[in-house]
DNA sequence: AAAGCTTACGAGAGCCGTAACCATA
DNA sequence: TATGGTTACGGCTCTCGTAAGCTTT
């Protein structure tokens, strides 16, 4: 047994049993990697793979039993050299952010900055794109945080779930306005006019939604957008009433437009910051987080990253 | 990077950095072991050992860091291996069991036989020693599960152990002695007579030392041996009065000796059931400790496995 | 036909063990 | 001097990739 035969194994479960996929994942030939599962085959002594003639359809009982010890294996394998890499390079490396418009534009920029100080040679990639799209890469592989507001809090199971912070949202009309007169704002005053608010999945929308249905009030959205700079533009158009998150509005930059508390009416949102679980953490990324939560430690997220929430 | 160099860096640890034991544990050459180690300290660009000229003392840091990694992949790669043979040879092979003579004698048998009839196939090996010996055996790794009532309930972080029964010390006298009239039993009366029992060490006997000392009394040991039978033997001598632990007295077998029962005066004693964390068991110890406990399921010792204690 | 797995085979890398060498107690 | 680790080296196995063959869609 080697370790790249487990490796061909993996991938090839991965890749849905397709072994072609599976070796150009691996950067190997295909013979190899059929030869490769043969002789693991026969050294355990069990069929690891349904086939139907030369086809691999899926993994046979046994090879169902046996994927998760392999699968843990080759993580471990790799954990191994990312660990004793981390050892020598302390300081450098790489760090995918995976993060939606509004965590980019209104959160992370003290984090990021703050934390480009502490580790100069660590090269940052912001990645920013769809709640959905997070997930997708998060689990990939392809990034080591992601942070948003919609869709991590549900994937506990793939990921640790670290709370970021909690917010609003708030109202956003132009100057001289008539909801801001000054008078209590409510859901209906609100729902009286065009709406212009985020698309649907992103920055709390749902909840948005759910406040009007729970009221029995139907709003008219006649705009939705990725991010807040978007919906002021169409707000200072006087297309309609702006519902943001508050961290989006700034007095000095938003001259002529009004920010309406609405603390009152919606609920707290919060954001989240997600970990893959079971992988090897460079220990920038634990002062990353350290820097979003100050009372996240090294120690605290490694014992966080085994239970469930935090 | 490849499995034999992960075995003999963890070999060569657990054989106190003797290079040359631990290539004779492997079965490979010194030579062999010795160039493994280069290569994956080069692989990793870390040293893994403290060296003195030639001399391996030690683990680095960076060493110590990764050798628990290194412990747990080589670890599931056997119970890999272990998990296909079980696949395919579900009925067959062998069970160790460490255990003292008390167990072994009294309250093993039935569990024993109900085993063999379940599994005939498989080959069972009854290891007979004392409370130090099960643990360094079960420790090695020699046997799979222990059964005693002393030294192993303190050792949870490399076992796991589970309840097996209760039980009682009793007082055993020759017919017609004068604790046999039928009076109450008290401490005061056994200390008045020279006492057999067990060694220290064995069979609740620390337990008992415990009672006489917090009830002030000083009892004479004039005998102590390793099991009841025999201690059965210098009671019926008339040696003194026996403290053996009740299941140890069958009525039929053991004519011209009386048990009077002292459950009120020593306190319960419990037996445990010990298996080492995280190797893979065979289905048929977990069949073992179903019979020995009929609550014991795969699936609630599985669960048990990985908590603290049962 | 096209996609996909297996078999055959030759080149080359990597592993193993013997033996000689070197360093430490 | 004995114990223990390293270096050198030849044999040999194992791995890899190309190419051809065979099966299933």
């Amino acid at each position: 047994m080697n370790i790249q035969q487990l490796r061909i194994m993996r991938e090839t479960v991965r890749q849905d049993f397709n072994l072609t996929d599976a070796s150009t994942a691996l950067h190997t030939s295909q013979s190899g990697a059929s030869k490769h599962i043969r002789d693991l085959e026969g050294e355990l002594g069990v069929d690891l793979f349904e086939r139907k003639g030369k086809r691999l359809l899926g993994l046979t009982g046994e090879g169902r039993m046996l994927i998760s010890l392999i699968e843990r294996i080759v993580l471990d394998v790799e954990n191994l050299k990312r660990s004793a890499m981390q050892l020598t390079h302390e300081e450098e490396g790489q760090l995918s952010i995976a993060t939606t418009h509004t965590q980019a534009r209104y959160a992370l920029p003290p984090v990021v900055s703050q934390f480009k100080a502490a580790f100069p040679k660590v090269h940052l990639e912001l990645h920013q794109c769809g709640p959905e799209e997070i997930v997708s890469l998060l689990k990939a592989g392809k990034v080591d945080i992601g942070v948003a507001t919609e869709g991590l809090a549900n994937e506990t199971r793939n990921f640790a779930c670290f709370r970021f912070y909690e917010w609003h949202h708030s109202v956003i009309v132009p100057e001289g306005h008539p909801l801001a007169d000054g008078q209590p704002l409510t859901l209906e005053r609100i729902a009286e006019f065009p709406l212009i608010t985020y698309h649907k999945g992103f920055t709390g929308r749902s909840r948005l939604n759910q406040v009007f249905e729970d009221a029995g009030i139907t709003p008219d959205f006649v705009l939705t957008a990725l991010d807040a700079d978007v919906i002021k533009t169409y707000v200072e158009l006087n297309l309609g009433v702006g519902l943001i998150a508050s961290m989006a509005y700034h007095e000095a930059r938003d001259r002529g437009l009004v920010l309406l508390p609405a603390a009152h009416l919606f609920p707290k949102n919060t954001s989240y910051i997600a970990l893959r679980r079971g992988y090897f953490l460079r220990s920038y990324i634990y002062k990353f987080l350290n820097i979003c939560r100050e009372d996240l430690t090294e120690q605290t997220i490694r014992g966080l990253m085994s239970r469930e929430d935090a």
